[in-house]
RNA sequence: CGGGGUGUAGCGUAGCCCGGUAUCGCGUCUGCUUUGGGAGCAGAAGGUCGUAGGUUCGAAUCCUGCCACCCCGACCA
């Protein structure tokens, strides 16, 4: 294997494959389409869940955990819900195995012992929820019910991709139920404003909210709602949806609730959900040719020490570092001291590159001796000499400039990859130059939407929420439109 | 599901056309020397050649079935 990466340049797709599988990100399982995360991957998911999970709190919601089955029954209830996804799901109809009398030693399926009604593997929670639900409305005073679940979900993708699209994958869904359409359209867009929030704070990824067509709309909403980033090959990537679903789950399932007056009615729901799919997110935004580059609020390991010494000379050094080490996780700094005997300065360097920890600190008597010690930041590779007497104010500084730093830095390519346009061959040309978010009037209507897919397979991302309304034509059509949209191939 | 391709050590591969002792690199292990940007030398371990059958004195190599994976398409919130 060789030692660098492919570059994105010469080969985009093959970068970010072999990035995280040399990152220690995931890798293929022996399940097709299923992946493994592994331990560094892991946390950095894990660091996602604490945030979004504080998040959802603080905004009123509680953890729930629903079956991974959901019969079929359930699952057809909604049909525009169950027509979306009945083309990719898992279907569990048996319940036990037994010895092949054909083939010893190997196992088949006990013909005997078919299920009455088939389990559906969950795509999407809705169904099994809504069906609960019922049972646990029945009053205004029961309303709002607030609740988010973390799970895994089956979709059967035919071609997937490590985090960005796997046939299982790991996610919260959040469902509520309110008494008005009103408090539900609140919610659907307050919790947009938390992903928003949470990718640009914490992932350091600037995002476009939105409202998505209705071609794009989840199967079973009434408005689907979007954040959208841009990643460094040009491509979209659609990073947190939140839908609001009007009475359609309540009428299906039968969930309603007396009202004050004592009158009868169904209730307004809302889901929401990010899935491990941020994960992919976050590579391809900021990552560069060297590897992963990680925003400190989400690095497992947001500093890391590497000795230089001579044989012999470790321990000894390891001591002199201890008081460093002490003073950043005090400041409540993740630190790790890479006191590998076993691989030279050189190799950690590099190897710490791939896994993109925001700070290197190196040190050697040398410095300790001189009262500095040499700082490495992983996102510019600029190295500086750093006064031993405040290093951990030093670092903490550091790591707030590189949070900041990265997020200016995928800001900005977003912004000079935005293009108004107002003829069809612009928005070819810049589809197929810069690529890019391609903001363009179109005349509303599905058929063109489905007319410039086909032709340059861009897809309307969103109409963002922020976008003034302005009179303009169909860049297809000629067809008077109101409001721009933003267009661009997507993941 | 349609078209194309590939299965050889943990990973990446040569060998296959034209049958005859399993090739190389990385990694791993041991020892010594090294250690401020991916160390060097010496030695070692590691293989049902995807799988089942067939042809043959002899199969990684030829033939057939099966399985898996990859690429392109179809599909994709």
């Amino acid at each position: 294997m060789s030692k660098k990466l492919p570059t994105r340049q010469e080969d985009y797709s093959a970068w970010y494959n072999e990035l995280v599988k040399r990152a220690g990100l995931a890798e293929n399982s022996a399940v097709r389409g299923c992946m493994v995360i592994k331990p560094y991957g892991y946390a950095i998911w894990e660091k996602m869940q604490r945030q979004l999970d504080d998040m959802f709190k603080r905004t009123g919601h509680e953890n729930a955990y629903f079956p991974l089955f959901v019969p079929k029954s359930l699952f057809e209830a909604e049909e525009k819900n169950a027509e979306g996804f009945a083309k990719e799901c898992a279907v569990v109809t048996h319940y036990r195995l037994q010895n092949d009398p054909d083939r010893p030693g190997k196992l088949r399926v006990d013909p005997n012992a078919k299920l009455e009604e088939e389990l559906i593997v969950r795509p999407t929670s809705e169904a099994i929820i809504w069906s609960t639900y019922k049972n646990w409305i029945q009053s205004y005073r029961d309303l709002p019910l607030l609740i988010n679940q973390w799970a895994n979900v089956v979709r059967w993708e035919m071609r997937t991709r490590l985090f960005l699209r796997t046939a299982e994958f790991l996610w919260q869904e959040g469902h509520t139920a309110h008494a008005t359409a009103t408090e539900a359209v609140a919610e659907t867009r307050q919790m947009l404003d938390v992903y928003a929030e949470f990718a640009e704070e914490h992932i350091a990824l600037p995002v476009v909210k939105g409202v998505k067509t209705p071609n794009e709309r989840f199967a079973g909403a009434e408005d689907t709602y979007c954040i959208e980033a841009l990643m460094q090959d040009g491509k979209a990537l659609q990073a947190g949806t939140s839908h609001f679903l009007g009475q359609n789950f309540a009428k299906a399932f039968d969930v309603q609730f007396q009202t004050k007056e004592g009158g009868l009615e169904h209730v307004w729901g809302t889901s929401w959900g990010v899935s491990t799919r941020l994960m992919g997110a976050l590579i391809m935004a900021h990552s560069d040719d060297e590897g992963l580059v990680l925003p400190p609020k989400l690095a497992p390991i947001q500093v890391v020490i590497v000795p230089i010494y001579k044989t012999g000379e470790l321990d000894a050094l390891l001591e002199r570092i201890r008081p460093i080490q002490q003073g950043l996780a005090q400041r409540g700094i993740s630190v790790k001291v890479d006191s590998r005997d076993t691989e030279r300065p050189g190799f950690k360097f590099a190897e710490w590159e791939m896994k993109g920890v925001p700070v290197r600190l190196a040190i050697g008597a040398r410095d300790l001796d001189a009262g500095t010690v040499e700082a490495a930041r992983r996102d510019t590779k600029q190295k500086l000499q750093l006064p031993l007497s405040d290093v951990v104010d030093s670092v903490d500084k550091l790591l707030n400039d590189i949070q900041l730093s990265i997020y200016n830095k995928a800001k900005h390519y977003r912004d000079t990859h935005t293009t108004r346009v107002d003829t069809y061959d612009e928005f070819k040309a810049v589809l197929d130059g810069p690529g890019g978010f391609v903001v363009a009037h179109y005349d509303g209507t599905s058929e063109t939407e489905e007319l410039i897919k086909e032709q340059t397979k861009a897809t309307v991302r969103c109409l963002p929420l922020n976008e003034p309304d302005e009179d303009g034509v169909c860049i297809v059509t000629g067809r008077p439109s109101q409001r721009r949209a933003w267009f661009a191939r997507a993941y």
